[in-house]
DNA sequence: TTGACAAAGGATAACTATTATCATCTAATA
DNA sequence: TATTAGATGATAATAGTTATCCTTTGTCAA
């Protein structure tokens, strides 16, 4: 049967991290999830189980997890406010590096379709497709991964 | 000829926003830019025509666009980091009212085909397809707009 | 035009999310 | 089991953003 943590001791090991039992349980708050949760509420769903751990655990973890690669985050802009002044719909090319933000024009896209169902009363109102990738400048800088 | 400014004094009189020089100087750095700025780029873009505006202004006019819907936000979630558990390829269905996040499977999407050239040297590694709109409970709470 | 007043601007304090620091503590390995 | 690099917990520091408060200005009616 495979495993619920996807082998996440073997994870760490081979990424040379410790496996301690806050990284376990930050790690499966975090996959257990399914509304994409903020550090803020990973801190309390695994302080119930290891009530004395420090907000800054689950930070340093959330931050290690991201750059090994362990686990991703659902918009490369958070951060810092973006704002939009193309009024005009259109989609973005964005660089997972630099996070740079290209736009592509609609006319030049043919939409997703999707065929499955929402959720029940949820209007859709429009659709933006993110190409995501490496701009050349930062392919040229690192040689791989 | 098309207003560049899009008529913007116009739409701040239907709002009933006062139409100040700095408010003016904003707008236009803003549609002007076409790197998605953040509001502290824009201040620094605004500052050599108005070299004695607050950081302050640039922040509470950027809010009161994005509030009156004059301007957008690349991103939704901004503000705060979401984390991603699903390490399954899928796509995401957002209420721009709570930011909630439903995850959409990739096997019901039909992804999306683009037509154009990007930038040289992009390599386009996937696409996520955000499908954004209002969802059931939220449109619940408040009857329109 | 002008005068009154609501709204906007500027300076800065406060707040929130996140990262850094540092003194223990513990997992990994010999 | 002892050693030690790395992890944890407490908390200070930082970055981005919003709130506060006083002064200034745009709007609108007279």
């Amino acid at each position: 049967m495979p495993d619920p943590l996807g082998g996440f001791r073997e994870r760490c090991k081979q990424r040379g991290l410790a496996f301690t039992h806050q990284r376990q349980v930050i790690f499966e708050a975090i996959t257990a999830a399914k509304d994409h949760p903020t550090p803020e509420a990973i801190y309390e769903t695994v302080r119930r189980r290891i009530p004395s751990i420090s907000l800054a655990t689950v930070y340093k973890n959330v931050r290690i997890f991201l750059d090994a690669a362990i686990l991703s985050e659902v918009s490369l802009h958070h951060g810092s406010l973006r704002l939009e002044g193309n009024p005009e719909a259109h989609h973005h090319l964005i660089c997972s590096r630099c996070r740079s933000i290209t736009d592509l024009d609609s006319s030049d896209m043919k939409p997703a379709q999707f065929t499955g169902k929402v959720p029940k009363g949820f209007r859709v109102e429009r659709q933006i497709v993110e190409m995501i990738g490496i701009c050349a400048s930062c392919a040229k800088r690192q040689s791989s991964k």
